[in-house]
RNA sequence: GGGCCCAUAGCUCAGCUGGUUAGAGCGCUGCCUUCACACGGCAGAGGUCAGAGGUUCGAGUCCUCUUGGGCCCACCA
């Protein structure tokens, strides 16, 4: 809820004013005021719900974090004065790989889950160099190393935004490995269970061996590295010659289960349905026709392998082909011939294979090939894009393992065209982010894969029986009850089962895997909203009224929430979408992870201040990459100071009156103020609109040109009058101060301390609880005013300062006389304000004259004697 | 190959549905401190709005093409 501006009985103005220390004084107040608290008794159209993004805690907060989260508290704080109950919650994301990659080396250890916990376990002092000499230690050691480390990240990462100013009820932060988060994030997963959205398969899907871990399409990433075509000899069965297959890959000729060309090409048509032997290895495979086969490609024929790259399993898919895979979960090969190696020679060949890792498997197998002389020519050396896990550095295999996914349109055409209408249903800022949803629903090729096979993150919350011979029956998987979430089923026992019979025929096994970061996250709006234990505030809050996130996890993040959303609540999440761009380097490339982390945002707070930061990163337009720039920094740091100073000149000027009552608009007779406050009006109804738009930069840009204009031209034409006694000085200072207090409030969710610091010299309450300005505070202003008279009387003071600046004298110099010639209009207007302009340059005399041909206003000032200047 | 964004002063960017002579800040140059502010102020110089064509009385703005930059996706034998 707000209030309308009241003011203090009394006003008091500081000697000095400040930038400095007023982070640390109003950061203070603010929390014990509870100037943030979400009021939960808010009835649900008053609440405006904020899907805060919960930063990853598995490093620092960089600049481009400080650049987005200040958009979305800018939006926040605009909302919250408009009277809107802000639900501003704060998350931290400290689940999954980059949590656990950071304890590895933070802590110099490894998780083994093979080794006993250590209730006395302390890392070592320092983490080793070589990866190789981290200490194993349980998971359930681990996992106490993450929350450890998480827990000391999260102190840093909220003082960083209290510091920044970010309008976050505090009371209301969570991180996705806590209770609650691993509860909702169970439960909603069971209900995809139960509804038939999730579901398991055993099925190729890419692995990262370095993690030894399956990954969704959505964590994957092109990466050009280098490789080369090798052709190598298939020999025809009716001993008619070879056929010739160009591979970067002859490693996985082992692998080989058939040879593919496209139906129409004629050069292998005659082939199809006969079987040729592969090299090395002499097995017999068929000759097929797909039309994914590209004739331009190589020589036409390419060897389908278990798995070499997507399209292999496209075509293992559809062709029904056996499997025939070699590489394992570590990314070697397997240390025992295959079983269907069937000749001497193929075993002898395998083993100077087995067990190799695959680049020194293509090594050896190319120098088999060259012995052999079934490698044909010079391998061609090309770069190609592989596929990458997005966090790992070891290309990515394909491995086949049981595995659960949740559906996502993948493989549903109709479910899928139900998402990208979902799409439909947001407002996108900027809108072209929309196309980026749609693009990728479109390109999906399968459903989402959940399971991780990591150790610290939400574990998927199911049992398997354990049959009496022993086998795992992956079939009928035993869920745990609502009422015992979250549970870990490495560790807890189903009911009906104890911990006895773990792995015991006719016994369970838990299943040993985590979900995907994702799968937690794409909850946000249910673990922050209340969704499992507070109904009432569910209610209130979703759908939410904001998602705001970088464009980059468009197709992971918002994508995942639409698809649960959808999937539980029919509904979409939230009803706007807004898009943060990049920060660049001044020179224009995307500002990398080693640059944005020299320039630490806590240094840069303290050297400009948190309004002057929180001034650049609001100029930069929503959804638009900015450069890096402390000069603008700078000028942030200038208006704030300046912001300072023009109100204590202002509420230094006393009270209009003695008389309180006479204060405001009715005071305000001057044309010249009048015409001041309709600029305000129009200001604040711009201002309005463009917030209304999420656009807080043209909010603040609008905001900024006015106030300038305002200090630089009203407040020094009109200082003077404001001085002395009487209507007119009562006028200027009652317009001056509602300029004011509708600026203050314009200012206040850009440049929040220096607002409330102002606010609180004269007014009551906080400013961040102030009614949104409007229009309405200045009356029928824009009607009794004149448009014209600010632009005029600001081009006459501006020739006046010119001829004072190009005799080289100073702006307090007296200019002896000063001629205007004009229109007739023009010349009615300035002798409205004749005396305000005499004053404010400093003229003895200002004589107008009418000329009716003037276009513009001529304006000759003419300097007194020197002898006479001071 | 498909999609999206961008190109305006030396630099960073405004310019919203087309409408006087294209704006701001920084930087640069010059001048000015008792009297809100030197963490300041005033003023000045600086632009063929990437290029070509089109629509229009009128185009930085709308359309088409070209060039250059960036991003996303697809392709991966």
């Amino acid at each position: 809820m707000t209030d309308a501006p009241r003011r203090r009985s009394t006003t008091t103005v500081p000697e000095k004013a400040a930038l400095e220390g007023l982070e640390d004084k109003w950061g203070e107040r603010w929390e014990s005021n509870g100037t943030f608290r979400f009021d939960t008794a808010a009835p649900a159209q008053a609440v405006f719900a904020i899907d805060t993004p919960p930063p990853t805690v598995s490093g620092s907060l960089h600049v481009g974090h400080v650049f987005s989260y200040t958009h979305t508290d800018c939006v926040a704080r605009y909302q919250r004065m408009r009277g809107r109950e802000v639900f501003y919650p704060m998350g931290w994301d400290d689940n999954g790989v980059p949590t656990e990659r950071r304890v590895e080396n933070y802590y110099g250890v490894r998780c083994d889950p093979t080794v006993p916990y250590d209730a006395d376990f302390e890392p070592p002092g320092q983490a080793p160099k070589n990866r190789r000499d981290f200490v194993a230690i349980s998971r359930r050691n681990f996992i106490e190393l993450c929350e450890r480390l998480t827990g000391e990240d999260e102190l840093v990462f909220e003082a960083l935004w209290r510091r920044l100013g970010l309008s976050v009820d505090w009371t209301q932060t969570y991180t996705t490995i806590d209770e609650r988060s691993r509860r909702v994030s169970q439960r909603a997963f069971l209900d995809n269970l139960a509804r038939g959205e999730a579901y398991q398969a055993d099925a190729p899907s890419m692995w990262d061996i370095t993690f030894r871990m399956a990954v969704s399409q959505a964590e994957l990433e092109d990466r050009p590295r280098p490789g080369a075509y090798h052709d190598l000899a298939f020999h025809r069965s009716d001993g008619e010659g070879d056929v010739v297959v160009s591979t970067t890959r002859p490693e996985l000729v082992v692998s080989c289960v058939a040879l593919v060309a496209h139906p129409d090409d004629e050069r292998y048509q005659p082939l199809f349905g006969s079987t040729v032997s592969s090299p090395l290895f002499g097995v017999e495979v068929p000759v097929l026709a797909h039309h994914l086969a590209d004739p331009e490609k190589g020589t036409g024929a390419a060897m389908i392998c278990t798995f070499g790259d997507l399209t292999d399993v496209i075509w293992w898919r559809e062709l029904d082909l056996p499997a025939r895979a070699v590489i394992g979960r570590d990314g070697r090969f397997a240390s025992d011939p295959p079983e269907w190696l069937d000749t001497p020679a193929g075993r002898t060949a395998y083993e100077q294979l087995a067990g190799l890792g695959v680049k020194a498997a293509q090594r050896t197998t190319v120098e088999l090939l060259t012995a052999s002389g079934e490698l044909l020519g010079e391998p061609t050396a090309i770069e190609h894009p592989v596929k990458f896990y997005e966090k790992g550095d070891a290309p990515l295999e394909i491995v086949q393992s049981r595995q659960w996914y949740i559906r996502n349109g993948g493989r549903d055409p109709e479910l899928r065209n139900e998402l990208i209408a979902r799409g439909d249903e947001l407002a996108w800022h900027p809108s072209f982010m929309q196309a980026r949803y749609t693009n990728w629903i479109e390109g999906l090729t399968g459903d989402w894969l959940v399971s991780r096979q990591r150790y610290f993150g939400v574990p998927i919350p199911v049992w398997y029986p354990v049959e009496a011979n022993g086998e795992v029956n992956y079939d009928q998987p035993i869920v745990p009850s609502e009422a015992d979430l979250p549970i870990d089923p490495q560790s807890d026992a189903p009911r009906g089962y104890d911990e006895t019979q773990r792995s015991q025929p006719g016994g369970f096994v838990g299943d040993p895997d985590i979900m995907d970061t994702w799968a937690t996250s794409s909850l946000t709006p249910q673990i922050a909203g209340g969704w499992d234990h507070d109904p009432e505030l569910w209610a209130k809050v979703f759908p939410m009224d904001l998602r705001p996130q970088a464009h980059d996890i468009i197709r992971t993040w918002l994508f995942s929430t639409m698809v649960r959303s959808h999937l539980a609540e029919d509904a979409a999440p939230w009803h706007h979408a807004a898009l943060s761009g990049w920060i660049l380097d001044p020179d224009r490339k995307k500002m990398s992870k080693s640059k944005g982390n020299v320039v630490v945002p806590t240094d840069l707070l303290e050297r400009h201040g948190s309004d002057a930061v929180r001034y650049w990163a609001a100029s930069g337009r929503p959804g638009t990459d900015t450069a890096f720039d402390e000069t603008q920094m700078k000028v942030g740091r200038r208006l704030a100071i300046k912001l300072l100073n023009a109100s204590r000149f202002v509420l230094g000027l006393g009270a209009p009156m003695a008389d309180e009552e006479s204060l405001g608009l009715s005071a305000v007779t001057h044309p010249i103020d009048l015409a001041m406050l309709a600029e305000v009006a129009a200001l604040v109804d711009s201002a309005t609109a463009a917030f209304d738009e999420f656009d807080y930069a043209r909010a603040l840009e609008r905001t900024e040109e006015f106030f300038w204009r305002f200090t630089d031209d009203h407040v020094e034409l009109v200082k003077t009058r404001a001085y002395g006694d009487g209507p007119d000085a009562a006028s200027a200072r009652a317009a001056l101060e509602l300029a004011l207090s509708a600026l203050l409030r314009l200012f206040a969710p850009h440049l929040p301390f220096a607002a409330e610091e102002v606010w609180s010299w004269w007014m009551d309450g906080s400013v961040h609880r102030a009614e949104w300005p409007s229009s309405a505070e200045f009356g029928d202003a824009a009607t009794r005013s004149d448009p014209a008279l600010p632009g005029l009387t600001a081009r006459v003071l501006r020739e006046i300062r010119r001829a004072k600046t190009e005799a080289r004298t100073g702006m307090r110099t007296t200019v002896e006389h000063a001629s205007v010639s004009a229109r007739g209009d023009d010349v009615a207007r300035l002798e409205l304000v004749r005396n305000d302009l005499c004053d404010a340059g400093v003229v003895t005399e200002l004589v107008l004259t009418v000329d009716p041909n003037a276009t513009e206003p001529k304006v000759v000032a003419t300097l007194a004697p020197a002898d006479e200047r001071g």
